[in-house]
DNA sequence: AAATTCTGTGACATCAATTTAAACGATTCT
DNA sequence: AGAATCGTTTAAATTGATGTCACAGAATTT
């Protein structure tokens, strides 16, 4: 999908971006109102997500100012404030959800999705090809080397999670926050554990190998050496 | 054409129903949400005009129970509301189009052309062949192995939603979203009881199993193991 | 009004999936 | 080389998802 962003403190506006971009969507970003709203009317998103708190124009103004020029592209709202008085006014100036800051990413995750379903958007075919592993991802089936291979939900998710990261390096924190919940702070191995359980499956009796390690870095999948 | 109008307020309803008459239509007319679903439920229509504000019982919630009733008539809104999200609900709701309030005359007969000639396509034959599965969707009929097997409407519009999405995996948010109301919060396990009455109905007594579960993720529909 | 059928709930046993823990191996740093 | 850090592997413990059942209340039919 691509997505809007407009939103002014650069961590959180790096944070979002990178997670989104994690999830195989394409992000543009504008850092006050009035850019973000010059976007907004000059291409065509398929969502927008708008901090309340911006520069020149707040975002309340910014939706309204969208949805007076008729469009119908999905807004989600970013706000610090938690109170009913701003939900209504968010929801009244014509978003579509509101979500408090601050947030697990997998909420926002989960209410993009909620978002995208009620568009009526016709579920794409997502197949991912790699050497000669074939992923599809609405039937959640994983062929290599013509056999067919069964993986359980979490490997699959870790799966799609590196084919929609082909070629990048995913840090350990990456990985959790895309998967688990939150961060990490016990001394756990589970992602170690599982990307060792899909090098058994998708990996071992094949070549060439994708998932490589990058000591000290995290892991990618690639099909060079 | 038999056609139900659901609409409160007496001058709007006399000016409909006095023109759909003059266009050669039978017209019914109910004050009210409840009456209305009542007439809708119990005699065959063409066409449902439902205005969305009413007494009793709202046009949106009307036009949400017939569909659960599996009732494939088609809906039209009327509404004085024109947002985005106003739509969006009418047409989630199951509404084929949707009129807002002021409208000119002609445009109410242009939308009712439109919806009856693409009523006729709903009656094309529908027919589902999975194995030896034979599912009529017009008829409400099954058969597998040439013995005819009787399903209540849910665990039909199960089977539909399943046909439809053949190969594709489901989970229960969107086997929820699409056949039970959209909260999916409550811990009920009314969907895994479906599917377990229509797996004791199409899948128990006869091979190949059609129905898999893919542990974590959802169901899926499909002939190979 | 009674009987029947349908729908949804809650409890529970079962078993696969997930997570933890700990031992082992590899790599990097001094 | 030795110590420290980082990654891999295995097995066992824990969790949680699923299938099943009996039942209650709604809806429908008689």
């Amino acid at each position: 999908m691509k997505i809007l962003l407009v939103e002014d403190e650069p961590k959180v506006a790096a944070f979002i971006r990178k997670g989104l971009e994690e999830q195989g969507h394409e992000v543009d970003h504008a850092y006050d109102g009035k850019f973000g709203l010059k976007l907004a009317l000059e291409k065509d998103f398929d969502l927008l997500i708008l901090d309340v708190i911006l520069p020149q124009i707040n975002g309340i103004d910014v939706c309204r100012e969208i949805r007076k020029h008729n469009q119908e592209v999905p807004i989600l709202m970013l706000t610090a404030l938690g109170t009913t008085d701003d939900k209504v006014t968010g929801l009244d100036a014509g978003a579509d959800d509101y979500l408090v800051k601050p947030f697990q990413f997998k909420e926002l995750i989960a209410r993009i999705k909620a978002l995208s379903r009620r568009r009526q958007r016709v579920h794409e075919e997502k197949i991912y090809r790699v050497a000669d592993l074939i992923v599809d991802v609405n039937a959640k089936t994983v062929i290599r080397d013509n056999i067919s291979i069964k993986l359980t939900a979490r490997e699959f998710a870790l799966l799609e999670l590196f084919l929609r990261n082909k070629g990048r390096v995913l840090s350990r924190i990456d990985i959790a926050e895309a998967l688990w919940d939150q961060q990490f702070d016990t001394g756990s191995n589970v992602i170690d554990v599982y990307v060792n359980y899909l090098r058994n499956k998708i990996d071992k009796n094949f070549s060439p190998k994708l998932i490589h390690t990058m000591i000290g870095m995290g892991y990618v999948l690639k099909e060079e050496e």
